[in-house]
DNA sequence: GTCTATACCCCGATAGAC
DNA sequence: GTCTATCGGGGTATAGAC
């Protein structure tokens, strides 16, 4: 029905996304701080006021921005767990755990001030509105399914949780995912944002004459980082299963 | 001999920590990418050609605060070791560990603009001289020495290490600390990457509608990391092993 | 070391003709 | 939906008088 409509509708769309694709350019160049409709309008041979037909705003040209590059970033995150065999395929939770991880890093690598954009500084004087919230979760989901079929697969040791944590860890198992163990949720939400301490540090220079080998680091860490939220590499999963048996 | 001279220096030292200052509370209201030596200039009741005078340009403005910053956050850092009881007190290397790590925590949340000029996105167009890399490394040091004391004291335990990763955690333990085993030295390189990861989650956002109770989280990951570096509590080192496998 | 003045740029947003 | 024109700001940096 509304796949093809009146050539205006369509020359809306392109303009609408050769805007955007300016728009992304200028990020990479000056930073979403000094993202500049009069720069995007004269790069496009347009007049400034024009973009106004398409983007009332600054901020709503920044808001389209932020949700195509979550977008991005969770759509990464989820072919790679579609590719590492999900929803319960040969290769083992911890595996699909580590393509994840490695899938996010790459799409950041690949679109450093995307990710900067979402994951680095907030913006001065931008405040995200709700429509951000939902892409903004997409990763975290693509995490919480992997660790979720593990624990279907009764192939998930339990983290320890301090007495101290218990409360909220409850709450946020209530809020993200009621049917994993909250000491799970805990340690899952410590390991999301520990993944991305990662990739910020390589992205953000912090590893700068420190870290050569940044893959086999990022890969090692993340090994680890499946471990604590209570992924069991190939060998102990084996050994699970014998006991099983 | 240079702690009293003229008056034209005490002026100069203070005119220029007046700029320093006033530069301080525009990156709280607009952030680095938009510093502008003219606003700070015009809040200072001064003209701006006049403060060319104390900085030759905007970017050594900002690497002024920037080496300020990764100073605070440095000093906060070796504070709280030195509270903690170092570098061989009563205190475990493991609650000194989490004592810096919550140090760093709470400068970060009492200076959430410096903290992000440091460890958020890099402004654009700006690169950092040499005379940031000292500074930058306070932090890592005061960990690694955190470690080393665990290690002296012949409280550490050996962390995994991936064969493919032995090269390169060899490399990094001969720049950064020659004294510790290579695989201790990669964790720890990993565990900085994952706390500052928890701290810029928290501070950027990430965590708004999911954590809660913060510093619970916080500190009892915190904890979890320093085990992923191979100190000790409680626990023997038999039990840090059975517990991570 | 501070001042005025200046050259030469940038921006967001709107009004109203076409 | 695009245009011109405009309002009312903003900026870095330098020259040269005092």
């Amino acid at each position: 029905m509304s796949t093809i409509r009146g050539a205006r509708e369509r020359a809306r769309v392109e303009v609408t996304a050769a805007i955007k694709d300016e728009a992304r350019k200028q990020l990479a160049a000056e930073g979403a701080a000094k993202l500049s409709l009069r720069a995007v309008a004269r790069e496009l041979g347009m007049v400034s006021s024009a973009l106004y037909r398409y983007f009332p705003s600054r901020d709503d040209l920044l808001t389209a921005l932020i949700v195509e590059a979550y977008d991005a970033v969770g759509e990464a995150a989820e072919t790679a767990r579609a590719e590492a065999g999900a929803p319960a395929g040969a290769i083992s939770p911890a595996a699909r755990w580590t393509a994840v991880s490695c899938a996010v890093r790459e799409w950041a690598l690949g679109h450093p001030h995307e990710y900067a954009l979402i994951y680095g500084s907030p913006v001065p004087g931008y405040a995200a509105p709700q429509d951000t919230v939902g892409p903004a979760s997409r990763v975290g989901q693509v995490l919480i399914s992997v660790v979720r079929d593990a624990h279907l697969a009764g192939g998930l040791a339990l983290p320890p949780v301090d007495p101290a944590l218990r409360p909220e860890a409850a709450r946020m198992a209530a809020d993200l995912a009621p049917d994993l163990p909250p000491a799970v949720v805990a340690a899952l939400v410590s390991a999301w944002a520990q993944l991305f301490g990662l990739i910020s540090f390589e992205l953000f220079g912090q590893f700068n004459r420190v870290v050569e080998a940044r893959e086999q680091l990022f890969r090692h860490a993340v090994h680890e980082l499946g471990h604590s939220v209570g992924l069991l590499d190939g060998r102990t999963s084996a050994a699970a299963d014998a006991a099983r048996a």
